[in-house]
Order: C-alpha cells, then sequence, then structure tokens
DNA sequence: AGCAAGATCGGT
DNA sequence: CCGATCTTGCTG
C-alpha cells in the first residue's frame, strides 16, 4: 500500500479537530526529481476572527484573503522582513483558520523550517490537493501530542494567549 | 505619506 | 538581550 495524499475532507474540518492529527504526517516537496518527504513535529492553530491572535481578527485583508478559502489551501507571510511562515488553511469557505508549521523533523523554528524547504511568498494560495510541487501525505508514524501555549502572541491578550493551541509531538522512533 | 509592530532567529 | 529587515495595517 502506497502513501496516501490527503484530500479536501481532511482540511474542511475545524482547525482545531485537524491540529493533533497534523503531526506525524509528511510534507512531501516535489523539487522534479526526487521528492523530499518531513515529518511535521509542531503545528499552531489559530482560529477565526473572534481568535485575537488570529490574522484575521481585523476582518479581511489583501494578506489574509486566503484564509477565508475551503481548507487546503497554503497561506504564507513575511515576517520581520526576512522569514516565511508557513500555514495550511483549514474549515470551510468563509471561515478563516490556519494552522502554522512551526517544525518539522530536525528543523525546529517555522522561519527556519522553511528555508530549508525552499518554501517563499510564490507558495501564497498554492493548494495542497492539486498542487505538483508540495502536498501532504499520510503515514504510519505513532507519537504522543502533547498542547501547550501558542508562541509570540503576547498582544493578542492574557485570554487568547493562554489557549492551549499549539500541538507537539513526540516521536517515538 | 508616515509610522510602529510583527505567529523569528542567531549572535552577545 | 538586541539587531536585522521590510511588509502590513493603521492614522492623518
Amino acid at each position: 500500500m502506497s502513501a496516501q495524499r490527503l484530500s479536501r475532507s481532511f482540511y474542511t474540518n475545524d482547525v482545531l479537530d485537524i491540529a493533533p492529527h497534523l503531526p506525524g504526517k509528511f510534507i512531501v516537496m516535489n523539487n522534479g526529481h526526487c521528492p523530499e518527504k518531513y515529518i511535521i513535529t509542531e503545528v499552531e492553530a489559530y482560529r477565526g476572527e473572534e481568535d485575537l491572535a488570529c490574522h484575521a481578527s481585523k476582518g479581511r485583508t489583501r494578506r489574509n484573503e486566503i484564509m477565508y478559502a475551503d481548507g487546503g489551501h497554503i497561506y504564507v507571510y513575511l515576517i520581520y522582513g526576512m522569514y516565511w511562515m508557513l500555514n495550511f488553511v483549514t474549515g470551510k469557505n468563509g471561515n478563516p483558520q490556519a494552522l502554522l508549521i512551526r517544525s518539522v523533523e530536525g528543523y525546529n523554528g517555522p522561519g527556519v523550517l522553511s528555508r530549508k524547504l525552499g518554501i517563499d511568498g510564490s507558495y501564497y494560495g498554492e493548494d495542497l490537493v492539486s498542487s505538483d510541487r508540495i502536498w501532504i501525505e499520510d503515514s504510519n508514524i505513532k507519537g504522543k501530542i502533547v498542547t501547550r501555549p501558542r508562541i509570540g502572541v503576547d498582544y493578542a491578550g492574557e485570554y487568547w494567549k493562554s489557549k492551549p493551541w499549539r500541538f507537539v509531538m513526540n516521536l517515538q522512533i
């Protein structure tokens, strides 16, 4: 049985239902030769306009427009003028949610992993369901998921800052 | 048009 | 702790 690319129905669920299932799966980068697979180990959920840590908290803008699309699209943005943040849009059309991919095995930190994988602004809006250069595959990797507060969201206030919406997998190898 | 802040990171 | 580096969104 071969590896299975995740389909639309996986991504259109609520971000908090998907988040614990994404660590352990593969990000597949197809460079045109031999596709490279990276195990996702840490993600962070951003959920709707009410979530003051979410980029959609101030409504639709040019930057966050893709968050309002159906789940399965990619949302990337540049932070501090240097680092591309890779996010997977989740939920149904009109419901702005996304999962920040915080680390993959071997590369800790969202800025570092994007640089290593070659993620940049050209991936904005890319569809993980149909793209020929990036997609997600299921795996049999097992691990224990622990939740923690999100990082770097002090600006959102104590209530949203304290939500345990960071999901970390400790790989059992 | 100008400005402050930012879902970060690596070096002191 | 601090600087790098530039886009974004808010103010006027």
